[in-house]
DNA sequence: CGATGGCTTGAGATGTTTCAACCCACGTGG
DNA sequence: CCACGTGGGTTGAAACATCTCAAGCCATCG
């Protein structure tokens, strides 16, 4: 699927996971209010659809952010399949479980942090997966505008273009555009750690 | 169990989920910096542990807010009686995706919303499941201080404080203490709709 | 009855947002 | 191939919301 497509959107009836083969997707809901807000990013390897189960109805919207492509998976049949090989069935309760306490590790960074502490904890989990991947390098070319990593980090894009600006003065980041590249990793990670009293 | 005692604490291995049976509890997550954050409220007939399944560990502290007397649920025999029923099957995987759900709301109240929003959306989901357990009325007793609402909610308890007078001032609620009346409900779902640009 | 924990209220400090102007990179069409 | 339009990004100054600090109040319990 191409670059800005629409994944499901929120109310679609829900029929099944999907697994990002390749490419990078964001995920957003939309409260009554109108406000909308990115949930999260998911590259290559991770599963979407989570929040349809429930309901059978999708209740976020998958916006593709690059050309990707994803493998879907029936969830009926997933089921039927999980009820036959416990292991598979205990992945899947694993992987559920990690999303949560995922979504924990938001709420900490949205309810506490300050921009610039969100902000590097974002790149450095970003880094990290990027890591997990194979791609050991501290660059990495964003694959979202300021604005959305903003709507997930509960700030507004001046703020996280500020933030960018700091660490690079800082000698954190070199950032031009969409690329970053992590200069001094270690400052990074004190930046997530000094909370104030 | 008793007031304040911990059902289970971040770090202990993860070997069962809990219903409440009667009571209330809290769940808190602490981050590397020590910060910490309430991340739920449980209340009768709501279920505990889902955070511990990916890692064998629990990553979060449930903590009773008062007497409270829980049922133990061991995982492995949940996993093990779901596989012969594809209708608890379901079901548990629909308690996870509720959940899910559940922190994508909390996430939008923290990532754009303002303190009274935040309050007024935090009361009106307390009052829904109240009624949803048969106390109808629009009073209620909180369980917990202002200082775990506010970290809920990721708000100081002054904030939370004044938030409070605000609405007794403008006639949507009486509050006296730990005990809310609602008296404008219309009014506090007012509160949680409107939305600046 | 005094101590304690929880709650309220005020005033000033702080961090983020808002508004506005401007810049830059990229892609398109003349 | 260049000019221009557009979406995304940067920066500054002032407005705003929440936090911080501090003082005081109220209920409860030993």
């Amino acid at each position: 699927m191409r670059r800005l497509e629409p994944l499901y959107r929120s109310g679609d009836p829900f029929l099944s996971l999907y697994a990002v083969r390749a490419g990078f997707f964001k995920t957003c809901v939309t409260g009554e209010s109108g406000r909308g807000q990115v949930t999260g990013f998911q590259m290559a390897g991770e599963l979407l659809g989570f929040d349809g189960i429930g309901t059978e109805q999708h209740t976020c919207d998958a916006i593709a952010l690059e050309d990707s492509q994803v493998c879907v998976i029936g969830f009926d049949h997933l089921e039927a399949l999980s009820r036959t090989c416990a292991e598979l069935q205990h992945q899947i309760h694993k992987i559920m479980s990690r999303e949560i306490v995922r979504e924990h590790g938001v709420m900490l960074l949205l309810g506490g942090m300050r921009a610039e502490e969100r902000l590097a904890t974002f790149l450095l989990n970003l880094l990290h997966r990027l890591r997990l991947r194979g791609f050991s390098s501290s660059s990495m070319l964003l694959r979202m505008t300021r604005e959305e990593i903003g709507s997930y980090l509960g700030l507004k894009l001046e703020t996280i273009s500020r933030a960018f600006s700091k660490f690079q003065e800082d000698g954190l980041l070199e950032v031009k555009q969409r690329s970053v590249r992590v200069v001094d990793e270690a400052a990074l990670r004190r930046v997530t750690h000094e909370a104030p009293p």
